[in-house]
DNA sequence: CGCTTTTGACCAGCGC
DNA sequence: GCGCTGGTCAAAAGCG
């Protein structure tokens, strides 16, 4: 149930998303964490900013988008399915305000983005935490150091459940859970919890910036989830969605689609061919990466 | 040596 | 109180 609780009150806005021009990171980055991009965008602005001025061009896309993603649908719509089995493309948010973004003078963390309100029943919200799910590559390959410290089953899934702390900072409370879909094996669903409480140290620009031991035993980890799949990059797109209110628990909620069929540096030239100046994929670009994207998926 | 993963044990919340 | 379940701890072992 818990599970489902997670899942509440979703829409589905799908938007993937380019680099901006100015501080051009490359598409690597994008990958890691798209949620920096974004918060550079919002910091940019300095205010709360949420246009989506290529979504009433993008209905095909979009729609694409929305196959690409069914299998989330039971996942993240539980209980919101008119939303997404009556439209004919993904919702468009009519007011910006139902979206909380941080300003640039809070801090934020690179997940920090989009707040996704959820009344959890799970005992754990007794303990005031936040907890927040992420997009990242393979639900382990995400740009922060992390060492795992369990591994439990889950009741109704087939899949095991990973706990993993951020080893980054001695001190930081930073936690996640890795667990694969029991609707969707190729899908993880990544949870992160509590905040870092230290800077992004390390670079976010190159998947080689990693130490290599720890991308060994992120790779290591993602064999005990699945034996045939490595640290690949997936298809993905942010999945935000509509803001509600809750007393205990935030959670940032979008999921993440490994096929682990196309390899990450294959993935990754296919982003540096998309070379977007902008914050935004126009409709053709999305076009053309979905189209790219999809062609390597099947 | 310092880091990691693995894994069984332990603890806490919840329902009955 | 008891059992179930999820989350965490910590010892052991592996790796570079």
């Amino acid at each position: 149930m818990d599970e489902i609780a997670y899942f509440m009150d979703w829409d589905l806005e799908a938007i993937v998303r380019g680099s901006t021009s100015e501080s051009a990171p490359s598409a690597t980055t994008i990958m890691e964490d798209p949620y920096l991009n974004f918060s550079q965008f919002c910091s940019e602005q300095n205010e709360i900013v949420w246009s989506f001025p290529e979504f009433s061009e993008t209905t095909k896309v979009l729609d694409e988008l929305q196959d690409l993603y069914k299998p989330f649908y039971p996942v993240l719509h539980p209980l919101s399915t008119q939303t997404i089995l009556t439209s004919n493309s993904l919702p468009i948010p009519k007011e910006p305000q139902e979206f909380k973004v941080h300003k640039a003078s809070e801090e934020i963390t690179p997940h920090d983005q989009l707040q996704i309100p959820i009344v959890s029943k799970s005992k754990k919200s007794k303990k005031n935490k936040v907890m927040k799910q992420v997009t990242t590559e393979n639900g382990t390959c995400d740009s922060w150091a992390w060492r795992k410290y369990g591994q439990k089953p889950i009741k109704g899934s087939p899949y095991p459940r990973s706990y993993y702390k951020c080893s980054t900072s001695k001190g930081c409370l930073a936690r996640k859970q890795v667990e694969r879909s029991h609707l969707d094996p190729q899908v993880f669903l990544v949870t992160y919890t509590a905040e870092h409480s230290h800077p992004h140290l390390a670079p976010r620009n190159s998947l080689a910036s990693r130490t290599r031991k720890n991308n060994n035993s992120i790779v290591a980890s993602q064999n005990t989830l699945d034996q045939k799949s490595t640290c690949s990059s997936s298809s993905s797109a942010m999945i935000l969605s509509q803001n509600t209110p809750l007393d205990e628990v935030e959670m940032v909620t979008s999921v993440e689609q490994s096929k682990g069929l196309m390899k990450e540096e294959e993935f990754l030239e296919l982003l540096d061919e998309a070379e977007l100046g902008h914050g935004w994929f126009s409709s053709t670009e999305l076009e053309e990466l979905i189209g790219d994207l999809t062609e390597n998926l099947n």
